[in-house]
DNA sequence: CCTACCGATCGGTAGG
DNA sequence: CCTACCGATCGGTAGG
């Protein structure tokens, strides 16, 4: 959902590139810098040199680089929910969801890991209202976590003596953790990994 | 593990405190910026205020901003990591003492909660050769956490499908991950997060 | 998008 | 520890 700086309109008539596909291309190289020094590492002047733009000129594209920071992890965090929403939205009993949800959340975050990093690194460069503003207040992310055990032990799947609120941290955390050692083209494939963790956390849950 | 820097004897008669007291509050105050703004949001200048001295005069006790990172980090993980192999050092079998550590692992990150965020967010501010220096080649840390499941294996504890390094890998994520979650006087007691976590973990490594 | 610029702040140092 | 300082860089802006 880019939403550039409504400046100006542009004078020139040679410009090689419309605005919205220049405006993905910084939207690109701006989740690329951030990940690799970190927001407050990170200069306007290091994401301008790779488009071979000038500094001064991203503002004609962005207000702040707040701003710019807040677009790319607000994005970032659209695609992760729209996932597991759709992945919990599927039918099956809560636990299968669980699985499902397991699996391709994973799958996810190792396709995406460097916009992923920036979510998971960043999010606190931001003020806490803009935090609020992305995570919703009641936290989507840790929701459909905390839903699906929830619904999985009133149907009596689960075991009484888990609190499903802290299961759920517990399956956020492992999951989450991923993005720390996950290596493309390393030993483990992303499906696999989602399937081992599926496996030992499901089995944790389950009533006999 | 104090290493100020060895410049010059102090000069004059009217100094209140030791060298190395002062020391600890140099790092106590960095450890506590660095937490509140991260390692490169936060300047010298913001340490030296809190201290009440001037930002050059710091250098009386650092060699530079990244040797003072380089420090808290370093004894964050020393003594994380003295906490946990004295846990496993224990009496008991690989899952008891998968569990001992699990819980204690927990309760120590919670006391130290500074100094673990800074450990865990600010890590990757070093640059390599210091990470790795802190972490040893072969990253004491995860090897603790393996070498219980492992064992718990070889023994025939753990069912035959699970993988000791993926397991040990789930495991150390929803350990790890109780810091941007947990909050002292809140819902839960860190025992009580360490014990349902090990609950839910053991339950889902055990042949039965 | 470029030109040309600003005030503020950064980590760090010489010398005492 | 302070005085006094440096070169470099920061995010951002006016005007076109």
């Amino acid at each position: 959902m880019p939403q550039p700086a409504g400046r100006a309109q542009r004078r020139g008539g040679g410009s090689r590139k419309p605005r919205e596909e220049r405006w993905a291309e910084l939207f690109a190289v701006a989740t690329d810098i951030f990940h690799e020094k970190g927001y407050e590492g990170a200069s306007l002047q290091d994401i301008a040199d790779r488009l071979g733009m000038l500094k001064g000129s991203l503002y004609y594209y962005i207000h702040s680089k707040e701003d710019l920071l807040f677009e790319v992890i607000n994005e970032v965090h659209r695609q992760g929910l729209e996932n597991i929403v759709a992945l919990a939205s599927q039918p099956g009993d809560p636990l299968q969801k669980l699985r499902n949800v397991i699996v391709g959340h994973i799958e996810h975050m190792c396709r995406h890991l460097t916009g992923t990093t920036v979510f998971l690194h960043e999010m606190e460069s931001l003020p806490p209202e803009r935090q609020a503003e992305i995570l919703g207040g009641e936290h989507a992310y840790r929701s459909v976590f905390l839903d699906l055990v929830s619904k999985a032990k009133a149907d009596g799947l689960v075991r009484d003596d888990i609190d499903p609120k802290l299961a759920s941290l517990a399956i956020l955390g492992s999951v989450n953790w991923v993005y720390r050692w996950f290596r493309p083209g390393g030993e483990f494939t992303p499906r696999h990994i989602g399937e081992q963790f599926a496996d030992l956390i499901l089995r944790g849950l389950v009533a006999d």
